[in-house]
DNA sequence: GTACGTGCAAAGGTTTTGCATTACA
DNA sequence: TGTAATGCAAAACCTTTGCACGTAC
């Protein structure tokens, strides 16, 4: 975990193993799945922990907080600008990369400063398409 | 609400009441605007009432629930394709009509079975820019 | 009378907060 | 010693659920 050294902010044990974790995850974890993740490394790990670190790593850009799922919130720890595709039937989550033409009508542009997109793709995943 | 006349279920006070409160809003209401808008007409209105009547408007394709915001669902009685700018300040959403060419690699198009996407545009709106 | 809707309160799930304790420079 | 992080429990918030009561055909 050299890459992190310069982080700005305590690279406790705790913060290590949900960095860890979230390495190259593309599963887009809840808080709930990271605090099961790493409460096997750490009994006593709580919640507030990992709130608090997802908190600082998402306010210093190291992860995106997706509002994806209408139940809980998801976190992405690759922060490439990229889409995804989700299955209505189970809610897997898919990166999608790729380049989109997203051009607004000129009059939004003119109104607001645009600072990003995200493009949700709904569908029903193979698992699910054969299952039924 | 002549049109609600055959929507399939009992039109009763409250729901037209929530119907009408909806009709034409481009707000994206949450279940609280909702219930706070229909209660002063019906004093006695609950929660219940309102959740129950927006997921029966879902289920039958009468409204959209947006999961645009991580805070709470909001609620979007426009349902022709559209998406949504927001106001990453304040949480305004704004609706945003127009064509957008999104074609999937093939290789997901052969996986999933698409069936609908969504894109959302970040920024700042000029009431919130003129604030700073 | 039956089926459905309403309304209240309680419960459920996720996230946040307060605060005492702990770790580290 | 001082600053920041941890961990526990409680609280807050949104949403769902159970159930008794009402209402309408």
């Amino acid at each position: 975990m050299q890459k992190y050294k310069n982080i700005g902010f305590k690279l406790t044990p705790q913060r290590l193993a949900i960095l860890s974790y979230l390495e190259g995850n593309t599963e887009h974890p809840s808080a709930e799945d990271i605090y099961k993740a790493v409460s096997a490394q750490f009994p006593t790990m709580s919640f507030a922990t990992v709130y608090n670190t997802l908190d600082t790593l998402r306010d210093r850009g190291y992860i995106i907080e997706l509002n994806i799922d209408p139940a809980k919130k998801r976190f992405d720890p690759n922060i490439k600008s990229h889409h995804h595709l989700i299955c209505t039937s189970c809610k897997m989550i898919k990166d999608v990369h790729g380049e989109f033409n997203l051009n607004l009508p000129q009059l939004m542009k003119d109104d607001f400063r645009i600072t990003g997109n995200h493009i949700e793709f709904y569908g029903v995943c193979p698992v699910c398409l054969k299952r039924k």
